[in-house]
DNA sequence: CTATTCCTTTAACAAATGATAAATAATAGA
DNA sequence: TCTATTATTTATCATTTGTTAAAGGAATAG
């Protein structure tokens, strides 16, 4: 559990009170490469913590599976629209690379607003950093062509190494087809540089 | 100031000492058209509840200025990585049809978050709109055309009717002439299904 | 270890978008 | 109203990305 408090502790400083709370909205579990932690059509309750491995959320556009973010060890995914509107979701969470996870409980979370306004702010804080992390990928997607986003990608070797190129495809916006293009034409030229 | 309550009262209920030290917090500011009531290179502490008018939110990206937002009368306009972050913006924003706006103090507000926990939650949730409405953004220009993006923004027939088009392109990821484009061909296909 | 399946790349062509320039339309200021 | 400026459209060609198909590589289950 301390991982997730060191986590949170970037946004909030937590009382051992505060700590004991969020404690109690949270349970370990063990994940396996490609397990479907959230399916499609439900509705979700839960935010995930990873104390390790790597997941995606994704959903199906016209057939097509789309990803929609990837989120590291270290990191948070959940399904946030479906929480935050309570309606059934057609995204689903998946797992890259096996882990473990601390799933919170986020209507038992929600339940500890009026009691601790302290979890209350670290959870807007939290939403504050998501929602700045969204606005550069907007932005990205809007005024940076395929290949640029892909370079930037490619700060991130973590994720460049460890996810397979047809989940980053999507989550760039473009094919795989596309992708391949673009790394072929980027890498020889890099190779010309050195 | 009843507007700017109303709109608050979608999101979070408020007692008459809320708004008291919210009213405290505002001013009210007429607009002209074209105006830049924010200018690159500052950093921001002020949001604006738009009375009436119509504002964008730009900057210029290698020389080339690209809208990042548009906000209509009954909404909220700012730069909000900057007043998240208390860092300069590259950003502006620039009023398109003039009008008379609310401005929010926001050091002043962020001030009443431990005195008046309603108004934080509001805040939080105001937060959480605007979180679910750009990743609704986000998907769309992750996983759909230029021309399904504009045929979408289509519905929203006061932005199309009173914003120039120069400024919805950028906004659409798009340069001018392929919006003219996209138009021309849109337009007289939906012709022929009439 | 092998066979099968899945992942990635490559190729060829189609479609969409960008860039530049010029023409037309609309708007704003004198 | 007239003129100058700005906004929008159109045209042409270049570039990027999509689509489909096929081939080669990598990973996995039995």
């Amino acid at each position: 559990m301390e991982a997730l408090f060191n986590y949170f502790e970037q946004f909030q400083k937590l009382s051992t009170a505060d700590k004991q709370a969020i404690a109690a909205t949270c349970s370990i579990k063990k994940v396996k490469k490609n397990e479907i932690i959230e399916a499609v059509g439900s509705a979700s309750t839960t935010i995930y913590f990873l104390k390790s491995g790597i997941a995606r959320t994704f959903y199906y556009k016209e057939g097509i599976d789309v990803t929609e973010y990837f989120a590291l060890a270290g990191n948070i995914v959940a399904r946030a629209q479906s929480i935050l509107t309570r309606k059934a979701s057609a995204k689903a969470i998946q797992i890259i690379e096996a882990g473990e996870l601390i799933a919170i409980n986020m209507t038992k979370f929600f339940q500890l607003f009026d009691t601790f306004p302290t979890i209350e702010r670290l959870f807007r804080r939290i939403l504050e950093a998501s929602y700045l992390d969204i606005i550069e990928r907007l932005e990205s997607l809007q005024f940076h062509s395929a290949k640029e986003r892909y370079v930037a990608l490619l700060e991130d070797m973590e994720l460049i190494q460890k996810v397979p190129l047809k989940y980053i495809a999507s989550y760039l916006g473009i094919t795989q087809v596309s992708l391949s293009r673009i790394r072929a034409t980027y890498h020889s030229n890099a190779m010309l540089k050195s």
